[in-house]
This record gives structure tokens, C-alpha cells and sequence, in this order.
DNA sequence: TTGTGACTTTAAGTCCGTG
DNA sequence: CCACGGACTTAAAGTCACA
């Protein structure tokens, strides 16, 4: 419930610092843009292998999308 | 499918290290044994929420599950 | 450009057990 | 103490039309 909060708002922050849109994004890691978009919302519970697709969409080790 | 592994052999790793069975761990991170046993041989997908009850159980951050 | 509800298919996660 | 399997319930993965 929490630590979905936070990979959601990691998500956002490190996305909008690439300059991306959710659907570049969602291109980018090959996601579709309307889970990206639920991820980020934290209303998505995603497993350790969409956070993997994720973190090499954004260029960052897997960890930090768990930072607090 | 690598990330998997990882996390594997980072909690099984940690666990022991913490001199805990994995019945006794999972008891403390409120997670079936036989789930456990899963993620430590990484023929599981565990979720955000699965990695923060484990990184909980093991005392360090849930991000460090993720390393290298 | 993003949020949302609804939906089907796949896998997460639990519980019983065995060697 | 652990790997592993079968059967089961719940929830995630993945997609869509529309606001």
C-alpha cells in the first residue's frame, strides 16, 4: 500500500526528469501507457520484473524506485 | 527471470546471515514457507508489497534486495 | 497528455502434503 | 531443514474505449 506509493511517485519524478511523456515511456520500457499510468498512481501492485522493465526504461538500478 | 534470481540469492543470503530457517523467517515476515522457498530459488515473481515484508523480516531496506 | 472502469488471461500467493 | 508438487483462491498482467 506504501511502498506502492512510493515506486508510483519514484516512477513520475525520475520520468518527468528524462523529459518523457507515459507514452514515450511506456514505448521506451515496453509497457502498456495505461498500467505506466497506474503504476505511478500506486494503485498497481507491480512484481519485481516490471520493476526491472522500469528502472532500464529510466536508466536507473532497479533499488532506487524503492527509495524512500 | 534474472531479477528473480537476484532477489533470490540476496534474501536467501541475508537469511542466513540472520541465522533464521526459512520456516522461522517466514514466520516473521508473515509469508508461506513454501513461498519462501520459491523467491529464494527464484521460480517466484514477488510483488512490491512480497519485497517489503521481506526486506521488513531481514531489517534492511528493500531496495537492497534488488543488488547485484 | 493522462485518468479510469471494465474486462480476460496469467500468475501471485496459500495450504495441503512428500522425499 | 529444505526442495518440490498439486490444488486452490486471489490478484497482477495486459489491453481497450472513453472522459
Amino acid at each position: 500500500m506504501e511502498v506502492r506509493r512510493r515506486v508510483g511517485l519514484n516512477l513520475k519524478r525520475l520520468r518527468i526528469e528524462k523529459g518523457l511523456s507515459q507514452e514515450e515511456f511506456a514505448f521506451r520500457s515496453g509497457i502498456h501507457r495505461t498500467y505506466i499510468s497506474g503504476v505511478e498512481r500506486g494503485i498497481r501492485n507491480p512484481t519485481v520484473t516490471i520493476l526491472e522493465k522500469i528502472a532500464i526504461g529510466l536508466g536507473v538500478p532497479a533499488g532506487r524506485l524503492l527509495d524512500d
